[in-house]
DNA sequence: ATATTTTGGTTTATATTGTAAACTTGTTTA
DNA sequence: TAAACAAGTTTACAATATAAACCAAAATAT
């Protein structure tokens, strides 16, 4: 009845920072930070664990002469992502 | 951009538990168990965590001989779940 | 030129949570 | 009457989220 969620969205920030990679091709560190108002540390951490499930990959490179970290969505990402918010309907739904 | 989650209802468990008593008038504990299938101890936890934010009010009473906890949702948790449903939409249909 | 602040992060530490395992109390069944 | 089961609770541990501290390089002010 009530299908897992999967961890690794079921974070504020983790699924925040998802929601935003889902509607546009790329968002580097400094626009991904503006949006969701998380701390640099939080934000480098679940980072890392997005990258590390192979939801996102993260370019590092530099614009003009400051650093500058890229984050893109996977297709494994991408479908994740929306099983996710299928599982989640269930949820919702359920009172209904 | 991103509002709150409500870190009491964005827990699965405690989601799945909110959800049911959204449906229904009200629903004892073993009911609750075999829908969520979750363990005891950690149906008992969250229950309590509900209880005490006023989401939900509970009843210990007897069926037959046996104990019978009866779980039951408070307006308070009516509205507080609305809340983070629509909050959620917002993460979801971001990437729209 | 050099000291200070800002940018763009990472690492580390801590506090909170979620979860399961162990325990309790009483009831039914063998 | 002993063993198994029902209905939970308590306690302990592992995982998580988050912030605080830190770092390097660039930009700015003195």
């Amino acid at each position: 009845m009530f299908p897992k969620l999967d961890p690794l969205l079921h974070s504020e920030l983790r699924l925040a920072v998802m929601s935003i990679l889902a509607g546009v091709d790329e968002a580097d560190f400094t626009y991904l930070k503006k949006q969701t108002g998380a701390t640099s540390g939080n934000l480098s951490v679940q980072i890392d664990k997005l990258t590390a499930a192979g939801y996102i990959t993260v370019e590092k490179g530099f614009k003009g002469k400051m650093p500058r970290t890229t984050c893109k969505m996977t297709p494994a990402g991408q479908e994740a992502f929306s099983n996710y918010v299928e599982a989640l309907k269930e949820y919702l739904s359920a009172g209904k």
